[in-house]
DNA sequence: TTGAAAGCGCTAACAA
DNA sequence: TTGTTAGCGCTTTCAA
């Protein structure tokens, strides 16, 4: 079926008895073709199952009807489902519109995978998903001057971003957890570093205003000596609700609650500021904020094809959230 | 810097006083070329940063240099670490051969992605990772024939794969178990359908032999009731060490033994046939079978290259695995 | 509205 | 060992 060799443009063409071009031109839609030619062209090759050679006509017209997505970071980074869900809103979207995905994993800050795609010009543009960003690939990619979108990223203006709002969306939620009648909140957070996290803090410390002390947020990277102060301080009950920078840190907590004896939300309230499917199976729910990160990766895919097809596009986009409402506050 | 066109071929050709087809051949190493002037061209090329045109080399020998990678089916599946450690081995070896790797991602078993991947012609083979086995992938791969490489997946003998040795390893791994004195053991599993599933379950038969009986697995699938007779059977004693078949089964179980009240490895001991990063942070340490889902896509990707190439390669291919001991037994 | 023809940049016979 | 030449299948001027 598939053995004998496709069929090219000049086998339509002779078919029907017309030209290359006017049959290339019946199918891109650019250029005159009379209604009834075209629609002689269309039938045809739907018929015949006729699908264009994409290098070929990649060749011609430079252009590889590709895009890349990029992830690089730690493995426990790129372990998180929210990679996953990135990647299937970028693949539908790109999908829909006739656009193939590449993938550059690169996964110690070497940017290899990234650079052989865009060097042997396999790819029309670049989305970098989360941590790709401060590293080399941006100065890369802005050197090589191929259309590119930072998801979750970038300070750096200028470049075309979306991301969620994540300052914003903690602020909100901090403040709602306030009117519940929470007062000695503790945050905790690991990946100091990530710009995600840094954003988080900051919505925190707007929500908690003046009333902000530096001892109100508590980086638990190195498990155990911390955890461990957070365990005697809600046995002192020097706090009424933890918040969570991420999902990972809740679980850690939820375990040491539960090695602790302390359960949830007698003893401790407990909210997280992401919210993933494992949090929201757990016994109690956990009260949470939701980023779908399916939409950035769909948002991210338009932006990006409006830059390669050079049409109009918003520099910097901020996406929703929600609140998952839980029984754990 | 990369807003000047790119040079070509012939620009190499014409700097350096020879024919375009030399410096073809000097570069792709087939046919004679003298030395000398092999080395001419490689030099200047590299110091021109002469990269050759994908499309048109492609175009010329019909072949993409690109290998599409597929993962298909429910968001639970796609969420495991597994498929992005798979992702990260195929990557890698492929970029290690010069090819750049194309990824569809078709989540409700619709394989628009893959299909039109495949019709576009965009890339020389295939990998599909872990799915059902009836797939209409598999069938649509096999229709147009084109090389591919299963992963972790078909009974469907004939076809080309790679994957771990469930059986063997469950086998041993429950062996081991029984050796350390337990005898009255329960196997919880989910996703019944999943070949892998069955070939766990296969090897945790082997070990216990003639013994076996059928109330010795249960599906837990459907949470809380099968869960509740778990909890009910640990109370009365009738198990002394509950196997789960993967991860997510035992982070359920986890979590219903501490709202129970019951302690690892006190109440009731606790193994798992596939541990991620999360069961090793548990407290207590799960002991557990770590499978290398990297190694799987490495191998499958020279699998897969060597196919391209009109290779020798094994059709077969079962991979090994480890045991990580912990305190839960 | 349509066609002819010249590429796009590379490979691979076939000659030399 | 090297060069000549004819494609690979499509797009895109430029004429007709």
């Amino acid at each position: 079926m598939s053995k004998d060799k496709a069929i090219t443009i000049e086998d339509v063409a002779l078919a029907l008895g017309v030209s290359e071009s006017t049959v290339s031109r019946a199918i891109s839609g650019k250029g005159r073709v009379s209604e009834e030619t075209r629609n002689r062209v269309l039938n045809y090759i739907k018929k015949m199952n006729y699908v264009p050679n994409a290098m070929a006509k990649g060749l011609a017209s430079s252009a590889t009807g590709n895009i890349g997505i990029v992830v690089t970071g730690s493995h426990a980074f790129m372990e998180l489902p929210f990679f996953q869900y990135c990647l299937e809103g970028i693949c539908e979207s790109a999908g829909a519109k006739g656009y193939d995905t590449m993938i550059a994993m690169d996964v110690f800050g070497k940017n290899r995978q990234l650079e052989r795609m865009i060097v042997n010009r396999k790819v029309d543009g670049v989305i970098l998903t989360r941590t790709a960003t401060d590293d080399d690939a941006l100065k890369f990619l802005l050197k090589h001057d191929i259309p590119f979108i930072t998801i979750g990223t970038a300070e750096n203006s200028g470049i075309y971003q979306v991301d969620h709002d994540h300052c914003e969306a903690c602020r909100i939620f901090t403040e709602g957890i306030i009117k519940k009648g929470c007062e000695r909140l503790l945050l905790l957070y690991s990946e100091k570093t990530a710009y995600v996290t840094r954003k988080r803090i900051q919505g925190f410390k707007e929500a908690v205003g003046k009333k902000y002390t530096s001892d109100m947020i508590l980086d638990v990277s190195d498990d155990s000596k911390a955890m461990g102060l957070v365990i005697d301080g809600i046995r002192k009950h020097k706090y009424d609700c933890i918040i969570c920078a991420d999902d990972r840190v809740c679980m850690k907590l939820l375990d040491r609650l539960s090695v602790s004896g302390l359960t949830v939300p007698e003893d401790i309230k407990v909210a997280s500021f992401y919210g993933s499917e494992l949090l929201s199976k757990n016994r109690p729910s956990i009260t949470s904020l939701k980023f779908d990160a399916r939409d950035l990766g769909t948002k991210a895919c338009s932006m990006l094809l409006n830059l390669i097809d050079g049409e109009e596009t918003v520099k910097e986009e901020l996406l929703g959230y929600e609140i998952a409402e839980g029984q754990s506050v």
